[in-house]
DNA sequence: TTTCTCGCT
DNA sequence: TCTGTGAGCGAGAAAT
């Protein structure tokens, strides 16, 4: 190498030795990250240690003058240290989950600079640093290690320092002295010797590093200490190492770098480069350095400018959808390139396919995953029969399968890894700390991986990212908003499965057809994501995503899985007794009508009260039917029409029969027994969650013999159930919100807030009121919450319109604050679009400034409800987000199950619930601190009615 | 697929 | 003065 090198580059012959630096990258990473203050780029991203690895190339590249230069990081995994000694590095904590995305972004600030970004799989980064500073010493070359790692000191010599970034401080033979006690070339021994908490070398117990260079000083090198441990006078110290000199040896194994690691790259790759300026400058600019990006346009040239921030809103800033490529990954060599990518990458989009929608039952049939906008693999991993390539399968076609004999079953199975192998490979991955998993609905993802023990973490997901960044202003599905943002229409699942009766499962579509399904939908969901994720915090929403939606994610996908128990018999036996009931009501009916007809009909049901009966008061609906609600047929009731009373009996059992105890027998899961409801995260405008498949937020509670339904919801052996509800959280929040002295007084002092309502409005006392008077107050109560109307009271109450609106002004006169939330809620609505929550939930609100009178009022209602309906949604979230938490540090086995807007449901073993009641009731409590008091009320028993 | 009705908070 | 008249959901069945 030294003759063929050219003559710019100084070699021994006398010339000024050519200067190497070596930067460690992942001790640099850590040490920026605790030292530097948090800090976060215009997308949210934390980047203080990027930030400070940054200034520090810059500033070495200036102080050092290096003819060479790299950077060198850990790789992912174990290394070769683990292979004879497995505890090795095995306590480390795993790393902050700020400093989790800047791995990836400290090796793209390496690129950016034009620098190489070293690491090597089974290797430390100061291995290959010691294996580097030997080679570039023996060639003649100075070498200045950047890194204040006490493990490298072993290294230095006169050719080679170190070099404190942080603390601007060169490390030599004086300063490993001072550290140590002996020249760099014992400090092998030393650490041996005295061993290393942080990294769990064992060392030899009771001597620390002042001892070892004692007696390093005394014999000479560990060996001749070791062989000549007898003679040590001081008794404790001579058993210790005569035991322990294996331990010793170990641990010098483990400290000792090595130098002969077979690197890729060679020093002379390492020249130093000038860095292409507009590659730097927009690296720099889109994390939002600005001080850096002045001193990088001085010194490289160049003329980038801050990005104006994005426009909230939708369809700017579209990401085209380029040319993508995808790889069928159909063996471990190739899966374990993707893994390495996705490591490397430090960010990944993650989307499972399966044979089912219901995340439980569904079986996993193949994984993407996607590193890069454009690319993008599918794995298969079930595909069974009829699943070979569409055109492979084409050229069977001819083939009269009925009369051939059925071919072995391995042959009809495509080419997959293992399902069980791919998931040991793929599971460190998706575990890892250090990359961020992305999906649309990964909460589905999650459930389906958690069956195969996978527990998937940290993540972010573009449909809930979606959701709190547009609300439901537009739907969040991936096909949407890929037409939304990327322009850009997917292929359909319909088009991959069909649809209706002839449609098929996952699992039988062929592979070159799934690749390219699979693949792009995890390719765009890293491509949306990168759209979304900035929004986030340009539009100040970062503490709704972090503390809020994202954290309920995993949350959520825990309390399916789990599920809750309801004991099939007792819902048979209701159904049974619903039926007979039913049949009884429907034979009276049809005899007082005089005609059989459909009950369930509406429309007949309408023909026959009002054309046939000619009975008073019938109402059409816009299509032109009679209208038949409740609120029709009590009026017919009341005027002394049976049918109308049997109809609604009917209707009662009907109702309860088809919606409850039939449907939700069919919920029941054959493998656990439980009923495992979906929560929608995304669905509900205010940042409520909606309960589907079955909806189990709308279980009967009113009505005695809806509640039976309650019954047969009930605790696993030997548990109970704990229902744990916010009272009255809605007003509470309104009081605090509106500041309502009078309210939150009442609050304060544990009143009962309908009669303190009814003894301000009516002016009577509270003892001995009259059970009316508190009922119209309670309305009034309630009815001020959703912006009533002196109709809609007098409604309610089944009073004149104008003595609903008399109470109405009189409750306005004892609370006046209300009056101006209301008007400032429908201001800032009419402003903006928007409410917003106190916990800084944006919700926008339809109709507003319509022109259209009553959708204008439809938004002045929303207005004021939405601020309140939300901060209790947001509250609740709070609590079930610690909750669960807060269990496992009490060391109980009490489990959340089910959320219903103010309600948490918990299963609990028998012994443990009255200590799980009061943890939940504290954090509960506590969620929020308001100016009145969060008040929840718990109960224990055998099944949710006995609980509630 | 839409409409009506009704269950919950 | 008159509209139509507290909020937010999901599900089943009939009608289209």
């Amino acid at each position: 190498m030294t003759d063929s090198a050219p003559s710019d580059t100084k070699t021994s012959s006398g010339q000024k030795p050519r200067r190497v630096v070596l930067v460690d990258g992942s001790g640099f990473i850590f040490r920026a990250f605790h030292a530097l203050p948090p800090m976060t780029s215009p997308d949210g991203t934390p980047v203080n240690a990027v930030y400070g690895f940054c200034t520090m190339l810059m500033k070495l590249r200036e102080d050092t003058k290096p003819d060479h230069m790299a950077v060198i990081f850990d790789p992912k995994g174990k290394t070769f240290r683990n292979d004879f000694y497995p505890e090795y590095k095995a306590h480390r904590p795993p790393a902050p989950e700020e400093l989790v995305p800047q791995f990836g972004l400290i090796r793209d600030a390496t690129r950016a600079f034009n620098l190489p970004s070293i690491e090597l799989e089974g290797y430390e980064a100061d291995d290959l640093i010691a294996t580097y500073a030997r080679q570039a010493e023996a060639e003649g070359s100075d070498v200045i290690i950047v890194s204040s790692d006490k493990d490298l000191m072993q290294l230095v010599t006169d050719r080679v320092q170190m070099f404190d970034a942080m603390k601007n401080r060169t490390i030599g033979a004086a300063e490993v002295m001072e550290k140590f006690g002996v020249s760099p070339n014992k400090v092998i021994d030393i650490q041996a010797l005295a061993g290393d908490s942080v990294d769990n070398v064992p060392g030899v117990p009771g001597i620390g590093i002042k001892t070892a260079s004692q007696l390093i000083d005394e014999y000479g090198d560990l060996d001749s200490l070791l062989e000549r441990a007898g003679e040590i006078k001081q008794p404790k110290r001579r058993e210790k190492l005569i035991e322990n000199a294996e331990l010793a040896r170990i641990s010098r194994r483990l400290v000792t770098l090595k130098t002969d690691v077979p690197v890729v790259e060679q020093i002379s790759g390492f020249e130093l480069k000038e860095p292409d300026a507009e590659v730097l400058l927009s690296f720099i600019a889109s994390h939002g350095f600005k001080s850096l990006l002045s001193k990088v346009k001085a010194k490289f040239g160049g003329d980038i400018e801050f990005e104006s921030p994005t426009q909230p809103g939708v369809g700017v800033n579209k990401i085209n959808v380029e040319k993508a490529e995808y790889e069928l990954v159909q063996d471990e060599e190739r899966l374990r390139h993707w893994i390495a990518k996705a490591e490397y990458a430090g960010t990944v989009a993650v989307d499972t396919e399966t044979t089912s929608l219901d995340a439980h039952q569904a079986k996993l049939v193949g994984i993407s995953l996607s590193t890069e906008p454009g690319n993008g693999c599918y794995i298969p991993l079930g595909h069974g029969k009829s699943a070979e390539n569409s055109e492979a399968k084409g050229t069977q076609g001819g083939f009269d399968f009925g009369d051939a004999k059925e071919a072995p079953a391995k042959a009809d199975i495509p080419k997959q890894i293992a399902l069980d192998r791919a998931i040991e490979l793929i599971k460190p991955l998706l575990q890892d700390t250090g990359v961020l998993k992305i999906g649309q609905n990964l909460k589905y993802d999650m459930i389906v991986l958690s069956r195969h023990g996978i527990d998937v973490a940290p993540m972010d997901d573009t449909m809930v990212l979606s959701y709190v960044l547009d609300g439901t202003s537009h739907g969040h599905g991936m096909d949407e908003l890929a037409d939304l943002h990327l322009d850009y229409q997917p292929i359909k699942f319909s088009e991959v499965c069909g649809s209706g009766k002839t449609q098929i499962t996952f699992d039988q579509v062929p592979l070159d057809k799934a690749l390219d399904y699979a693949a792009e939908d995890a390719d765009i969901t890293l491509r949306l994501h990168r759209l979304l994720k900035p929004r986030i915090a340009q539009e100040h929403m970062a503490s709704v995503y972090e503390t809020l939606d994202r954290p309920l994610v995993p949350v959520l996908a825990k309390m399916e899985r789990l599920g809750v128990k309801v004991d099939t018999d007792i819902l048979k036996n209701l159904s049974d007794d619903f039926a007979k009931r039913m049949a009884i009501l429907e034979k009276t009916i049809h005899e007082m009508a005089g005609e059989p007809f459909n009950l369930g009909s509406p429309k007949q049901l309408g023909e026959i009260l009002f054309d046939k009966m000619s009975l008073p008061g019938g109402k059409k609906t816009k299509t032109g039917a009679w209208q038949t609600g409740a609120d029709v047929l009590e009026g017919l009731a009341a005027l002394g029409h049976d049918l109308p009373t049997k109809i609604l009996e009917w209707r009662q059992l009907s109702k309860l029969k088809s919606t409850y105890t039939d449907a939700l027998a069919n919920h029941v899961n054959p493998l656990t027994g439980r009923v495992h409801t979906s929560y929608g995260q995304t669905n509900v405008n205010t940042g409520r969650l909606s309960s589907n498949d079955p909806n189990l937020q709308n279980i009967p509670i009113r009505s005695e013999e809806g509640r039976k339904i309650r019954t047969a919801f009930v605790a696993d052996k030997g548990c109970k159930l704990i229902s744990a509800d916010y009272s009255q959280i809605e007003l509470r929040l309104l009081a605090h919100v509106a500041e309502i002295d009078a309210l939150r007084e009442a609050f304060k002092n544990g009143e009962d807030i309908h009669a303190a309502t009814a003894s301000k409005v009516f002016g009577v006392p509270i003892e001995g009121m009259d059970p009316m008077v508190r009922r119209k107050a309670k309305a009034i109560n309630f009815g001020i919450i959703y912006g009533i109307s002196a109709f809609g009271l007098a409604n309610q109450l089944g009073i004149g319109q104008k003595e609903a609106k008399a109470f109405i002004e009189a409750y306005f006169e004892i609370y006046p604050g209300i009056r101006d939330y209301m008007d400032q809620a429908k201001e800032f609505a009419k402003k903006h679009g928007h409410v917003r929550t106190l916990f800084g939930r944006n919700i926008h609100i339809n109709g507003i400034n319509d022109k259209n009178g009553m959708r204008r009022s439809f938004g002045e209602r929303a207005a004021i409800n939405a601020p309140i309906q939300g901060g209790a949604a947001d509250i609740i979230k709070r609590a079930m987000i610690a909750v669960p938490g807060a269990l496992v540090d009490a060391g109980l086995k009490t489990r959340m199950l089910l959320q219903v807007h103010d309600e948490l449901i918990f299963e609990a073993p028998e012994d443990e619930a009255e200590k799980a009641i009061k943890i939940i009731r504290d954090v509960m409590e506590n969620a929020a601190h308001l100016s009145v008091p969060l008040i929840v009320d718990a109960g224990i028993g055998d099944s949710w009615a006995d609980a509630h």
